[in-house]
DNA sequence: GCCGTTTTCGGCCCGACTGTTTTCAGTCG
């Protein structure tokens, strides 16, 4: 279900993996892993690319181009079919559990024979690590604790593999004939940072070819339940879709009803019950005469009601049908309010475009405004440094006006230290249009030191925004322990902007310190973090967690008219 | 395996932290 790009990117990293795994040239496995980042940041479709187009893109070379190439026509690249039938794909996945990396990985199935996450965790349970060298308590420890990480998760998918899938599924059911409406409902309509399953509703007469296409589609791997009314299949990336075709009539409440939240449906029933109603995927009904009363929109059945319609994001039963009651639903900030990006990066650092592709995208997607913020020189492998920098921002000033109607600002993305520091001095960050500070190590501090540290680069007068704030990677690395209350309360006072970060694998802040942090105040930026030019997209995933978070555009930083966001940056970091 | 060139092979983001070990290997960003 995935593009081509992500999918011959993730066959390449596969390779990379078992490349590392089995001792293989380290270089060897840096230039897969290279080549992978590449083409799943490309922004073409390298289906449509000979072996002679592709090697056109960086660290694709005659190698791996052919390779590609070959893969695109034939379905397999035989170079990683060999790799797979040397090692089991479990231990491969043993990689995916934070701490553990190829070498401890190749160790477990060499000595132990463990191949797969529940076999390590059954052999650590059995002590039979403990003669194992190289492995100790704490290593043992750490890679529990790191099993409990990446199931906590729970086989649940990120908000763009889900997006990107439904979208797809979406597609190919629309074109059928007789769809009147097709959309995707459930946890991704509510944009929830992971999603379980894809509920995907169709409005027609007929369901039996929606159910035949769905069983059909390219990447089912298999068909769980196949009936008139709701057919099942489940991905080759172990994605469930369950599909549902409903009368046109029923369009609306069906929506409603699939989209949930479970907790929200409940309450709008609770709500009908009290009016002599009956609500069901069906439609709402008079509970004594059993005539329907609405049914066809969302609209028609929030009003019959006596509810204004509630935007998906808002359904999880955090007291907007209250607020809608009162009239105090928030207006929430949508992707068409965004009119800049201020934290993007490029190849002078670790992003894949040069600033001159970058800037075109961005000025392609209509923003207003656009931050180029690469890394600083205290995250040491990104080499930057101070000549570097200045040259980045002669660059940017040259390029500023190319395109009427955006303007260039020149930025950085700072390492907040241990104590709280950033890179440069009061006089070199005064240079900078906009700073970003983050944090990028030390992440296990104690909560006393956290806490200090981010409230610090809050009071910063140079630092803008907080980046990532709790650094959360969704199953890989859990969130900072500080006390955020402090942090947002220390944010709120010296108009430090958190940042909303948009990468589906990071949502950080995600909607419920969102929420927590609005109470106190605090204004924030929907940024994409963007490595890339596919990366721009970004930015609806993070639109829709600052949605959950209720937020409106006066929140949010960079919805706002430039002259409006210049004066707010002049103020930041001064307590007010 | 890629790149750049000093065109035919040498260098490849580099430093810090952790845990295990007793001088360093593995992992991470």
């Amino acid at each position: 279900m995935a593009r081509p790009n992500d999918d011959v990117a993730a066959l390449l990293q596969e390779y990379a993996d078992l490349v590392q795994i089995s001792g293989g040239d380290a270089f060897k496995a840096r230039a897969y892993e290279k080549a992978a980042r590449a083409i799943g940041g490309h922004h073409t479709d390298v289906s449509t690319l000979d072996a002679r187009a592709l090697r056109d893109i960086p660290n694709v070379g005659r190698s791996i181009a052919d390779k590609v190439a070959a893969y695109l026509t034939t379905g397999t690249m035989p170079e990683v079919e060999q790799a797979r039938a040397r090692i089991p794909d479990g231990v491969r996945r043993l990689m995916a559990i934070p701490t553990l990396g190829p070498k401890k990985a190749l160790t477990l199935y060499e000595t132990l024979g463990i191949s797969s996450v529940p076999a390590l965790r059954e052999a650590i349970e059995a002590e039979r690590l403990r003669d194992l060298k190289g492995f100790g308590p704490k290593t043992e420890e750490n890679i529990l604790h790191g099993i409990d990480v990446l199931q906590a998760s729970g086989g649940r998918v990120r908000l763009a593999q889900a997006a990107e899938t439904a979208e797809a599924v979406v597609a190919a059911l629309t074109a059928i004939d007789g769809c009147e409406r097709c959309t995707w409902a459930g946890s991704l309509r509510r944009m929830r940072e992971t999603v379980g399953d894809l509920d995907i509703l169709v409005a027609a007469r007929r369901s039996a070819p929606f159910m035949d296409a769905l069983t059909r589609l390219p990447h089912v791997a298999e068909t769980l339940a196949h009936g008139t009314k709701k057919t099942s299949v489940r991905t080759t990336d172990g994605l469930q879709i369950d599909l549902r075709v409903v009368p046109p009539g029923s369009w609306g409440a069906a929506l409603i009803y699939f989209t949930g939240s479970k907790a929200h449906n409940i309450r709008i029933r609770e709500r009908a019950v009290r009016h002599k109603l009956k609500l069901s995927e069906y439609g709402l009904f008079h509970t004594e005469t059993g005539r329907k009363i609405a049914a066809r929109t969302e609209e028609d059945v929030y009003r019959r009601l006596g509810l204004p319609w509630i935007p998906p994001t808002l359904r999880e039963d955090r007291g907007e049908v209250a607020a809608a009651l009162r009239g105090e639903l928030p207006v929430t900030v949508t992707d068409a309010d965004i009119r800049g990006d201020l934290h993007t990066h490029t190849d002078l650092t670790d992003g894949l475009a040069s600033l001159e592709d970058m800037v075109d995208a961005a000025a392609r997607r209509g923003l207003e405004y656009y931050a180029v913020t690469d890394h600083a020189p205290d995250l040491v492998m990104q080499r930057m440094t101070d000549e570097k920098a200045l040259a980045q921002r002669d660059a940017v000033r040259a390029l500023d006006g190319r395109h009427r109607g955006m303007r260039l600002l020149h930025g950085t993305e700072l390492n907040i230290d241990p104590d709280g520091g950033v890179d440069w001095d009061a006089e070199f960050l005064a240079g900078f249009d906009v700073c970003v500070a983050s944090v990028h190590s030390h992440f296990r501090q104690s909560r006393d030191a956290l806490t200090r540290r981010l409230v610090r680069a809050c009071e910063n007068p140079h630092v803008h925004i907080i980046g990532h704030p709790t650094t959360r990677i969704l199953g890989k690395r859990e969130p900072v322990d500080a006390d955020l209350d402090a942090v947002f309360a220390a944010a709120a006072r010296t108009g430090t902007a958190l940042e909303i970060n948009s990468h589906p694998n990071r949502l950080d802040l995600n909607d419920e310190n969102i929420l927590r942090a609005k109470r106190h105040g605090v204004k924030f930026a929907i940024d994409t973090d963007a490595h890339s030019v596919r990366d721009l997209e970004y930015h609806r995933f993070g639109v829709g967690t600052a949605q959950r978070g209720w937020l409106t555009t006066d929140d949010v930083i960079n919805t706002w008219p430039l002259p409006r966001l210049l004066r707010h940056l002049d103020g930041t970091g001064t307590t007010r």
